[in-house]
DNA sequence: GGTTCGTATGTGACATTGTCACTGCGCCTT
DNA sequence: AAGGCGCAGTGACAATGTCACATACGAACC
């Protein structure tokens, strides 16, 4: 196990659960894997010690859409949820990226809920993120423009990731819950600005200031 | 203090947690009223004990949606999340009809998780079941059809209440996350195929059968 | 160097939904 | 009876999604 994990193991079993630790076991997942699917139950509390998981929405025509992903140290929401309130999965979880994360079973995470008061507030902040974030999807999806939510993409993108941008097309669509046509129409327009420049799986963004005026059009 | 009121209570806090209920406040709402404000902290975990909250988010053209409803012998989520991860709140709440509820402080609340199982199981049970309204939520949105929709909402009124169905398009629109033009020309479809009857204020379910045929096409 | 194949992207025509700017209607108040 | 106000109807247009293709690129393999 390594040095994260111990570390999250320790903060969230603190002293006086010690022996709560030895039931959590640590798996690594390959990327593109996917964790759980639609419709399934749940039997596990997922923690994500360092890697990311995507968890999204498919429609039957193909069109598929990112509620939010599970990062370092986060947990999976959903499955805390449903553990208790004994719903099935609302929706899918994939590993982005090889992932390393702790298994912790429900009986274990239901005494760690009793006794630990950093447990608590860990599962609950988690909780009440997530909340918040698909509260923003929503707002986002129902009264968003494309262009505006496209840039913002872009620009998180082009500011976490390495530049230039790789992705296709159908990725960005995806993410944002929008076709590919649409997308591919929106970067030619960026492109035709000088804001972008694109290539085959490839987006630069070229022109921070102009996408970044776009993407704070909220209203 | 009324019956069911304090049936909530003593189930949430059982044996030994009784010193806990004396803190619980019950006020009584009038419809209409604004229980919390986008962008309001939360202070307190509210409880709906007979009542009606709509949790809806608005954007800046008017357009708005209603993310889900906490009804009788539930408890508003958002307020949970926001409680511990101290998050503001991310959408509003307001009584659609006169709404008895009943309010837990803060530190009262913490108490209670800490100490009693079926307080836990209760919130997580909340937790779990907004999670999923809100996903299928998104997913509707995103990918359904708005005469999928509205005809589903409409057998859901229709089953619920009283028929004829008393509503304004507008209303339908903001519960759809829609434009009222859009309702109005849904709506004058489903009449002109018999399927409802128009009146100021009232759409009647004429033809259920058909409309539930609609609403079950869910791809 | 070419060929081939799978994937990514481009494009036009059309359908659906949202926006805007009005009109007209019904009901209540004065 | 005359306004006034909220509700509903409508046409033109804009934005987005859908469908059916055409093309283009790059890797792998002769």
């Amino acid at each position: 196990m390594n040095r994260a994990a111990r570390a999250l193991l320790e903060r969230l079993f603190p002293t006086g659960l010690e022996h709560l630790r030895a039931r959590v076991e640590e798996v690594r997942l390959p990327a593109g894997q996917t964790v759980f699917r639609r419709g399934d139950p749940c039997r596990n509390y997922l923690l994500v010690v360092q890697g990311s998981v995507r968890v999204q929405v498919l429609a039957a025509n193909g069109r598929e859409i990112t509620l939010y992903r599970v990062r370092d140290g986060q947990s999976c929401v959903i499955t805390t949820a449903c553990l208790i309130s004994v719903e099935a999965y609302p929706a899918e979880g994939v590993t982005e990226v090889e992932t390393d994360a702790l298994v912790v079973p429900q009986p274990v995470f239901e005494q760690a809920l009793g006794s630990s008061a950093e447990f608590r507030r860990f599962v609950f902040a988690n909780q009440g993120q997530r909340l918040g974030d698909l509260i923003r999807r929503v707002e986002d999806v129902v009264f968003g423009r494309i262009d505006v939510r496209l840039a913002r993409l872009l620009m998180t993108l082009s500011e976490q990731g390495v530049r230039p941008i790789a992705t296709t097309h159908q990725q960005l669509a995806s993410e944002l819950g929008s076709a590919r046509e649409v997308i591919s129409r929106q970067l030619k327009q960026f492109a035709g600005r000088g804001w972008v420049g694109l290539g085959r799986g490839v987006v630069e963004v070229k022109m921070p200031t102009a996408l970044d005026e776009l993407a704070r059009q909220s209203d």
